[in-house]
DNA sequence: CTTGAAAACGGAGGATGCCTCCGTATTTTA
DNA sequence: TAAAATACGGAGGCATCCTCCGTTTTCAAG
C-alpha cells in the first residue's frame, strides 16, 4: 500500500510463455483425468508432462483447478442465458453437468460445504441464473419465494448429490419445475 | 451348505463381551468425530481408545460404519412410515438428515456413485419410502413416473448435494412436492 | 547477442490416511 | 484351569497431499 501509487501498467512484465502453455496443458490433462472419475492431482501433473509443483502453483487448491476447467462451459451457459427461457436453460445446464459428473467425485476429498464451488468464481454462473430467475418472476411464471440460488442448489443436488442418477435427473427437474409455478 | 444342517442354535458361542462393548465405543466415537465434518477413520479409532484394526474388523468399510451410526434413526423413520403421510414423512426425514450433514462430507473420500449408501443395507429405508410411495400413487396423489428411489435422490440431493443449505431444503422440498401431484 | 535477475519449473520428502496382516491378549467353554 | 476360539493392537506398505527450495527457463536491458 506504500510504494506503488500509479495505476498498474508501468511495472508489469509480459507474462511468460511457458506459464500460459503449461496452464493449457494442465487444464486439458485435468479434464481428461477427471472424466475417468477419481483421478489424483499427481496423475493430472503426470498426464500433462509437468511436475506436481507446477500444478500447485497454477492451481493452489483442488477447487481452483476444477473451476478453471469449468470456466469455459460456464461462459457458454452465460451466453445462452440471454436467449433461452429458464426451463430451456436449466435443461441445458443439466446436460452439461451430466458429462462432468466424475469431477465431483474427484473433488470430494477436500470438499467443504462452506467454500463450496458454487460460490467464489462461479459468481458469473449465479449471475446468469439470477437474471433468468428475475425475468421469470417478473412475468409471474415462478414462485417468488424460491431464490435463484435455490435453483442452483436443486440443479446441483439432483446431479451431484449422493445417489444421483443422471438418467433420472431430467425427470426430477421436470417435477420441480412443475412445482415452481405460482400457486393457483 | 454341507456340515451344518440344523437351524442355528447348537454350535453358536455366546458373543464375546468386549466385542459388544467396543462396537458401542466405536459408534459413539464415530458419531462425534464425523459430526465435526471430515474426520479420518484413524481419528475415530483413537477417540474410541481402540486400535485401527479393531475398527476395521467391526466395520470393514466407511459406508458400513456410517450406516451403523444411522441405523437407529432409520428404524425410527421406518416406524413413522406407517402412520405419517408421504409429505409429513419426507419432512421428518429432512429434519433428521439436517443434523447429520457432516457425515456425508466425511464419507465422500471413497464415494462411489454405484454402491452409494442409499443402496445396500438401508434397503429398509428404501422399503419405507417405497411403501409410502406406493400408497400415494394408488390414491392418485402423486405422479406415477417418479419412483420411490427418485424421492430418495431428491431428499438427499437437496440436503447433501454441493451447495446444499439446510435452511432452504424445506422450501425446496415443498416445491418439489407441489410438482409431484399428477398433471391436471 | 549477452547477461543477470525475475519468474517458473521439478520433484524430493515429510505428513497423513487407507487398509492388511499376524503375533499377542482376552474370553469362553469344557 | 487349560485348550480353543475369538478379538485386539498397531506396525508397515502403499497412495496421496502439499511444501519447499535448488535448478532451469524466459525476458528485456544494454
Amino acid at each position: 500500500m506504500g510504494k506503488e501509487m500509479s495505476a498498474e501498467q508501468p511495472k508489469t512484465r509480459k507474462p511468460r510463455a511457458d506459464t500460459l502453455r503449461n496452464r493449457e496443458l494442465l487444464l486439458s490433462a485435468a479434464a481428461e483425468v477427471f472424466r475417468g472419475d477419481g483421478g489424483s492431482l499427481e496423475a493430472v501433473a503426470r498426464k500433462a508432462g509437468l511436475g506436481i509443483g507446477t500444478l500447485y502453483r497454477h492451481f493452489p487448491t483442488r477447487e481452483a483447478l476444477f473451476q478453471a476447467v469449468y470456466a469455459r462451459e460456464v461462459e457458454i451457459l452465460e451466453r445462452r442465458a440471454e436467449e433461452d427461457s429458464l426451463e430451456e436453460w436449466m435443461r441445458e445446464a443439466l446436460r452439461m453437468m451430466a458429462t462432468k459428473r466424475g469431477m465431483v467425485a474427484a473433488l470430494a476429498p477436500v470438499f467443504e460445504p462452506e467454500s463450496c464451488f458454487i460460490s467464489e468464481q462461479s459468481e458469473r454462473m449465479r449471475g446468469a441464473v439470477a437474471a433468468l430467475h428475475a425475468r421469470a418472476v417478473a412475468e409471474g411464471r415462478v414462485r417468488a419465494d424460491v431464490t435463484s440460488e435455490d435453483l442452483m442448489r436443486v440443479l446441483l443436488g439432483i446431479n451431484y448429490g449422493p445417489g444421483a442418477d443422471p438418467d433420472r435427473a431430467g425427470l426430477l427437474l421436470d417435477v420441480f419445475l412443475d412445482g415452481l409455478r405460482p400457486r393457483s
